[in-house]
DNA sequence: CTGATCATGTAATTCGTTACATGATTCC
DNA sequence: GGAATCATGTAACGAATTACATGATCAG
């Protein structure tokens, strides 16, 4: 049975506790967003397949007006995840970096602007560290109530990224500056 | 006019010279593709929308039984690259990582799975520096006969990337091997 | 002469985003 | 009462990959 890798974002999250569609995605855009996002349009439907082929069991609340509906894992579904997590197929890694791409054919510029699109590369980095920093002390709380670990130590390796970005940024715009002409 | 992040992939290879479709295909192959893919399936009808646009000329090469067509820059696309290159829109910066998700969703696993994961991750890595590290001879030489001197720094970028990148696996299986249970 | 590489292109498919449509609930 | 948020879903669109089809050239 072949499953997309949002399939597991969905079967991971549901592996935490019962879950609407709704919630993972809330959960989705401030935690796994970072290296793996999701939209609606994957989520529905991939829950309604999921459904059909028994890894996942939905059930609409009762009296809820709403129509909320709540998922939870299968034990054929806890397995298809197992199987995913400890599997050796080749890692689906991916990056997708415009502030690269600039830099990259950046000898058509000026050095000021050559400087400019390393700057402008840092200051979006920055800001997406700090926004990971500020999710650190809820994720932190939740790590100790709830005995996971791993999203914890993921958004710590996620801040640490972000970072090592920064200061790379920070290197090549004291390199620019200081010696404009040298390889 | 909207031009989609393929379209700067040509015209700044083709500001480097003049090139055919095949050519930019390998150029990319071993360059931006670290950080900025392309297929053939995106490049040629590319060309083709970039000419119509003005912004490329093409030249089918003459008693060329091949049918080769060298793809020049336009005044026009030169200035187009320019725009992008300078222009402060927010970059697109993503990042689909399978072994970070696979970190996230770690604690349903035993410690030697858990250990697994992030050991498949580094090995990824160490073969993506290593094929980088192979091309730099190469890009370095290339670098001293066209003047062009960025291809290269990306280069050293993406294998400090990859570097990074392996060394936070190895911080990482230390931590999981004497700690295995704390945060 | 034969397999690898050069060379151009299209079609089908997959993957994912964005916008839309609808309605309930909660907070102020 | 009204705005923000909760909640489910679909449709249209766009971006990109893969597979396919075709043929020339070059190195051994």
């Amino acid at each position: 049975m072949e499953l997309g890798r949002t399939a597991y974002v969905i079967l991971g999250m549901l592996a935490l506790g019962k879950r609407t569609g709704y919630e993972i995605k809330s959960l989705v855009d401030v935690s796994t967003r970072f290296f793996w996002a999701a939209s609606y349009g994957q989520i529905y439907p991939e829950l309604k397949r999921l459904e059909e082929a028994g890894l996942v069991r939905g059930e609409l609340e009762e009296d809820d007006p709403r129509g909320r509906k709540g998922y939870e894992l299968t034990p054929a579904g806890a397995e298809a995840l197992r199987a995913w997590l400890t599997s050796s197929e080749p890692l689906h890694i991916e990056l997708r970096h415009e502030g690269f791409l600039k830099f990259f054919f950046a000898d058509v510029l000026d050095p000021e602007e050559q400087h400019e699109v390393v700057a402008q590369m840092r200051v979006q980095h920055e800001t997406k560290r700090d926004r990971l920093l500020a999710l650190e002390p809820g994720v932190r709380g939740a790590t100790e109530k709830s005995g996971n670990r791993f999203p914890y130590l993921m958004l710590k390796a996620g801040i640490d990224y972000e970072q090592s970005m920064v200061d790379w940024c920070l290197r090549t715009e004291r390199e620019l500056a200081t010696r404009p002409l040298e390889v």
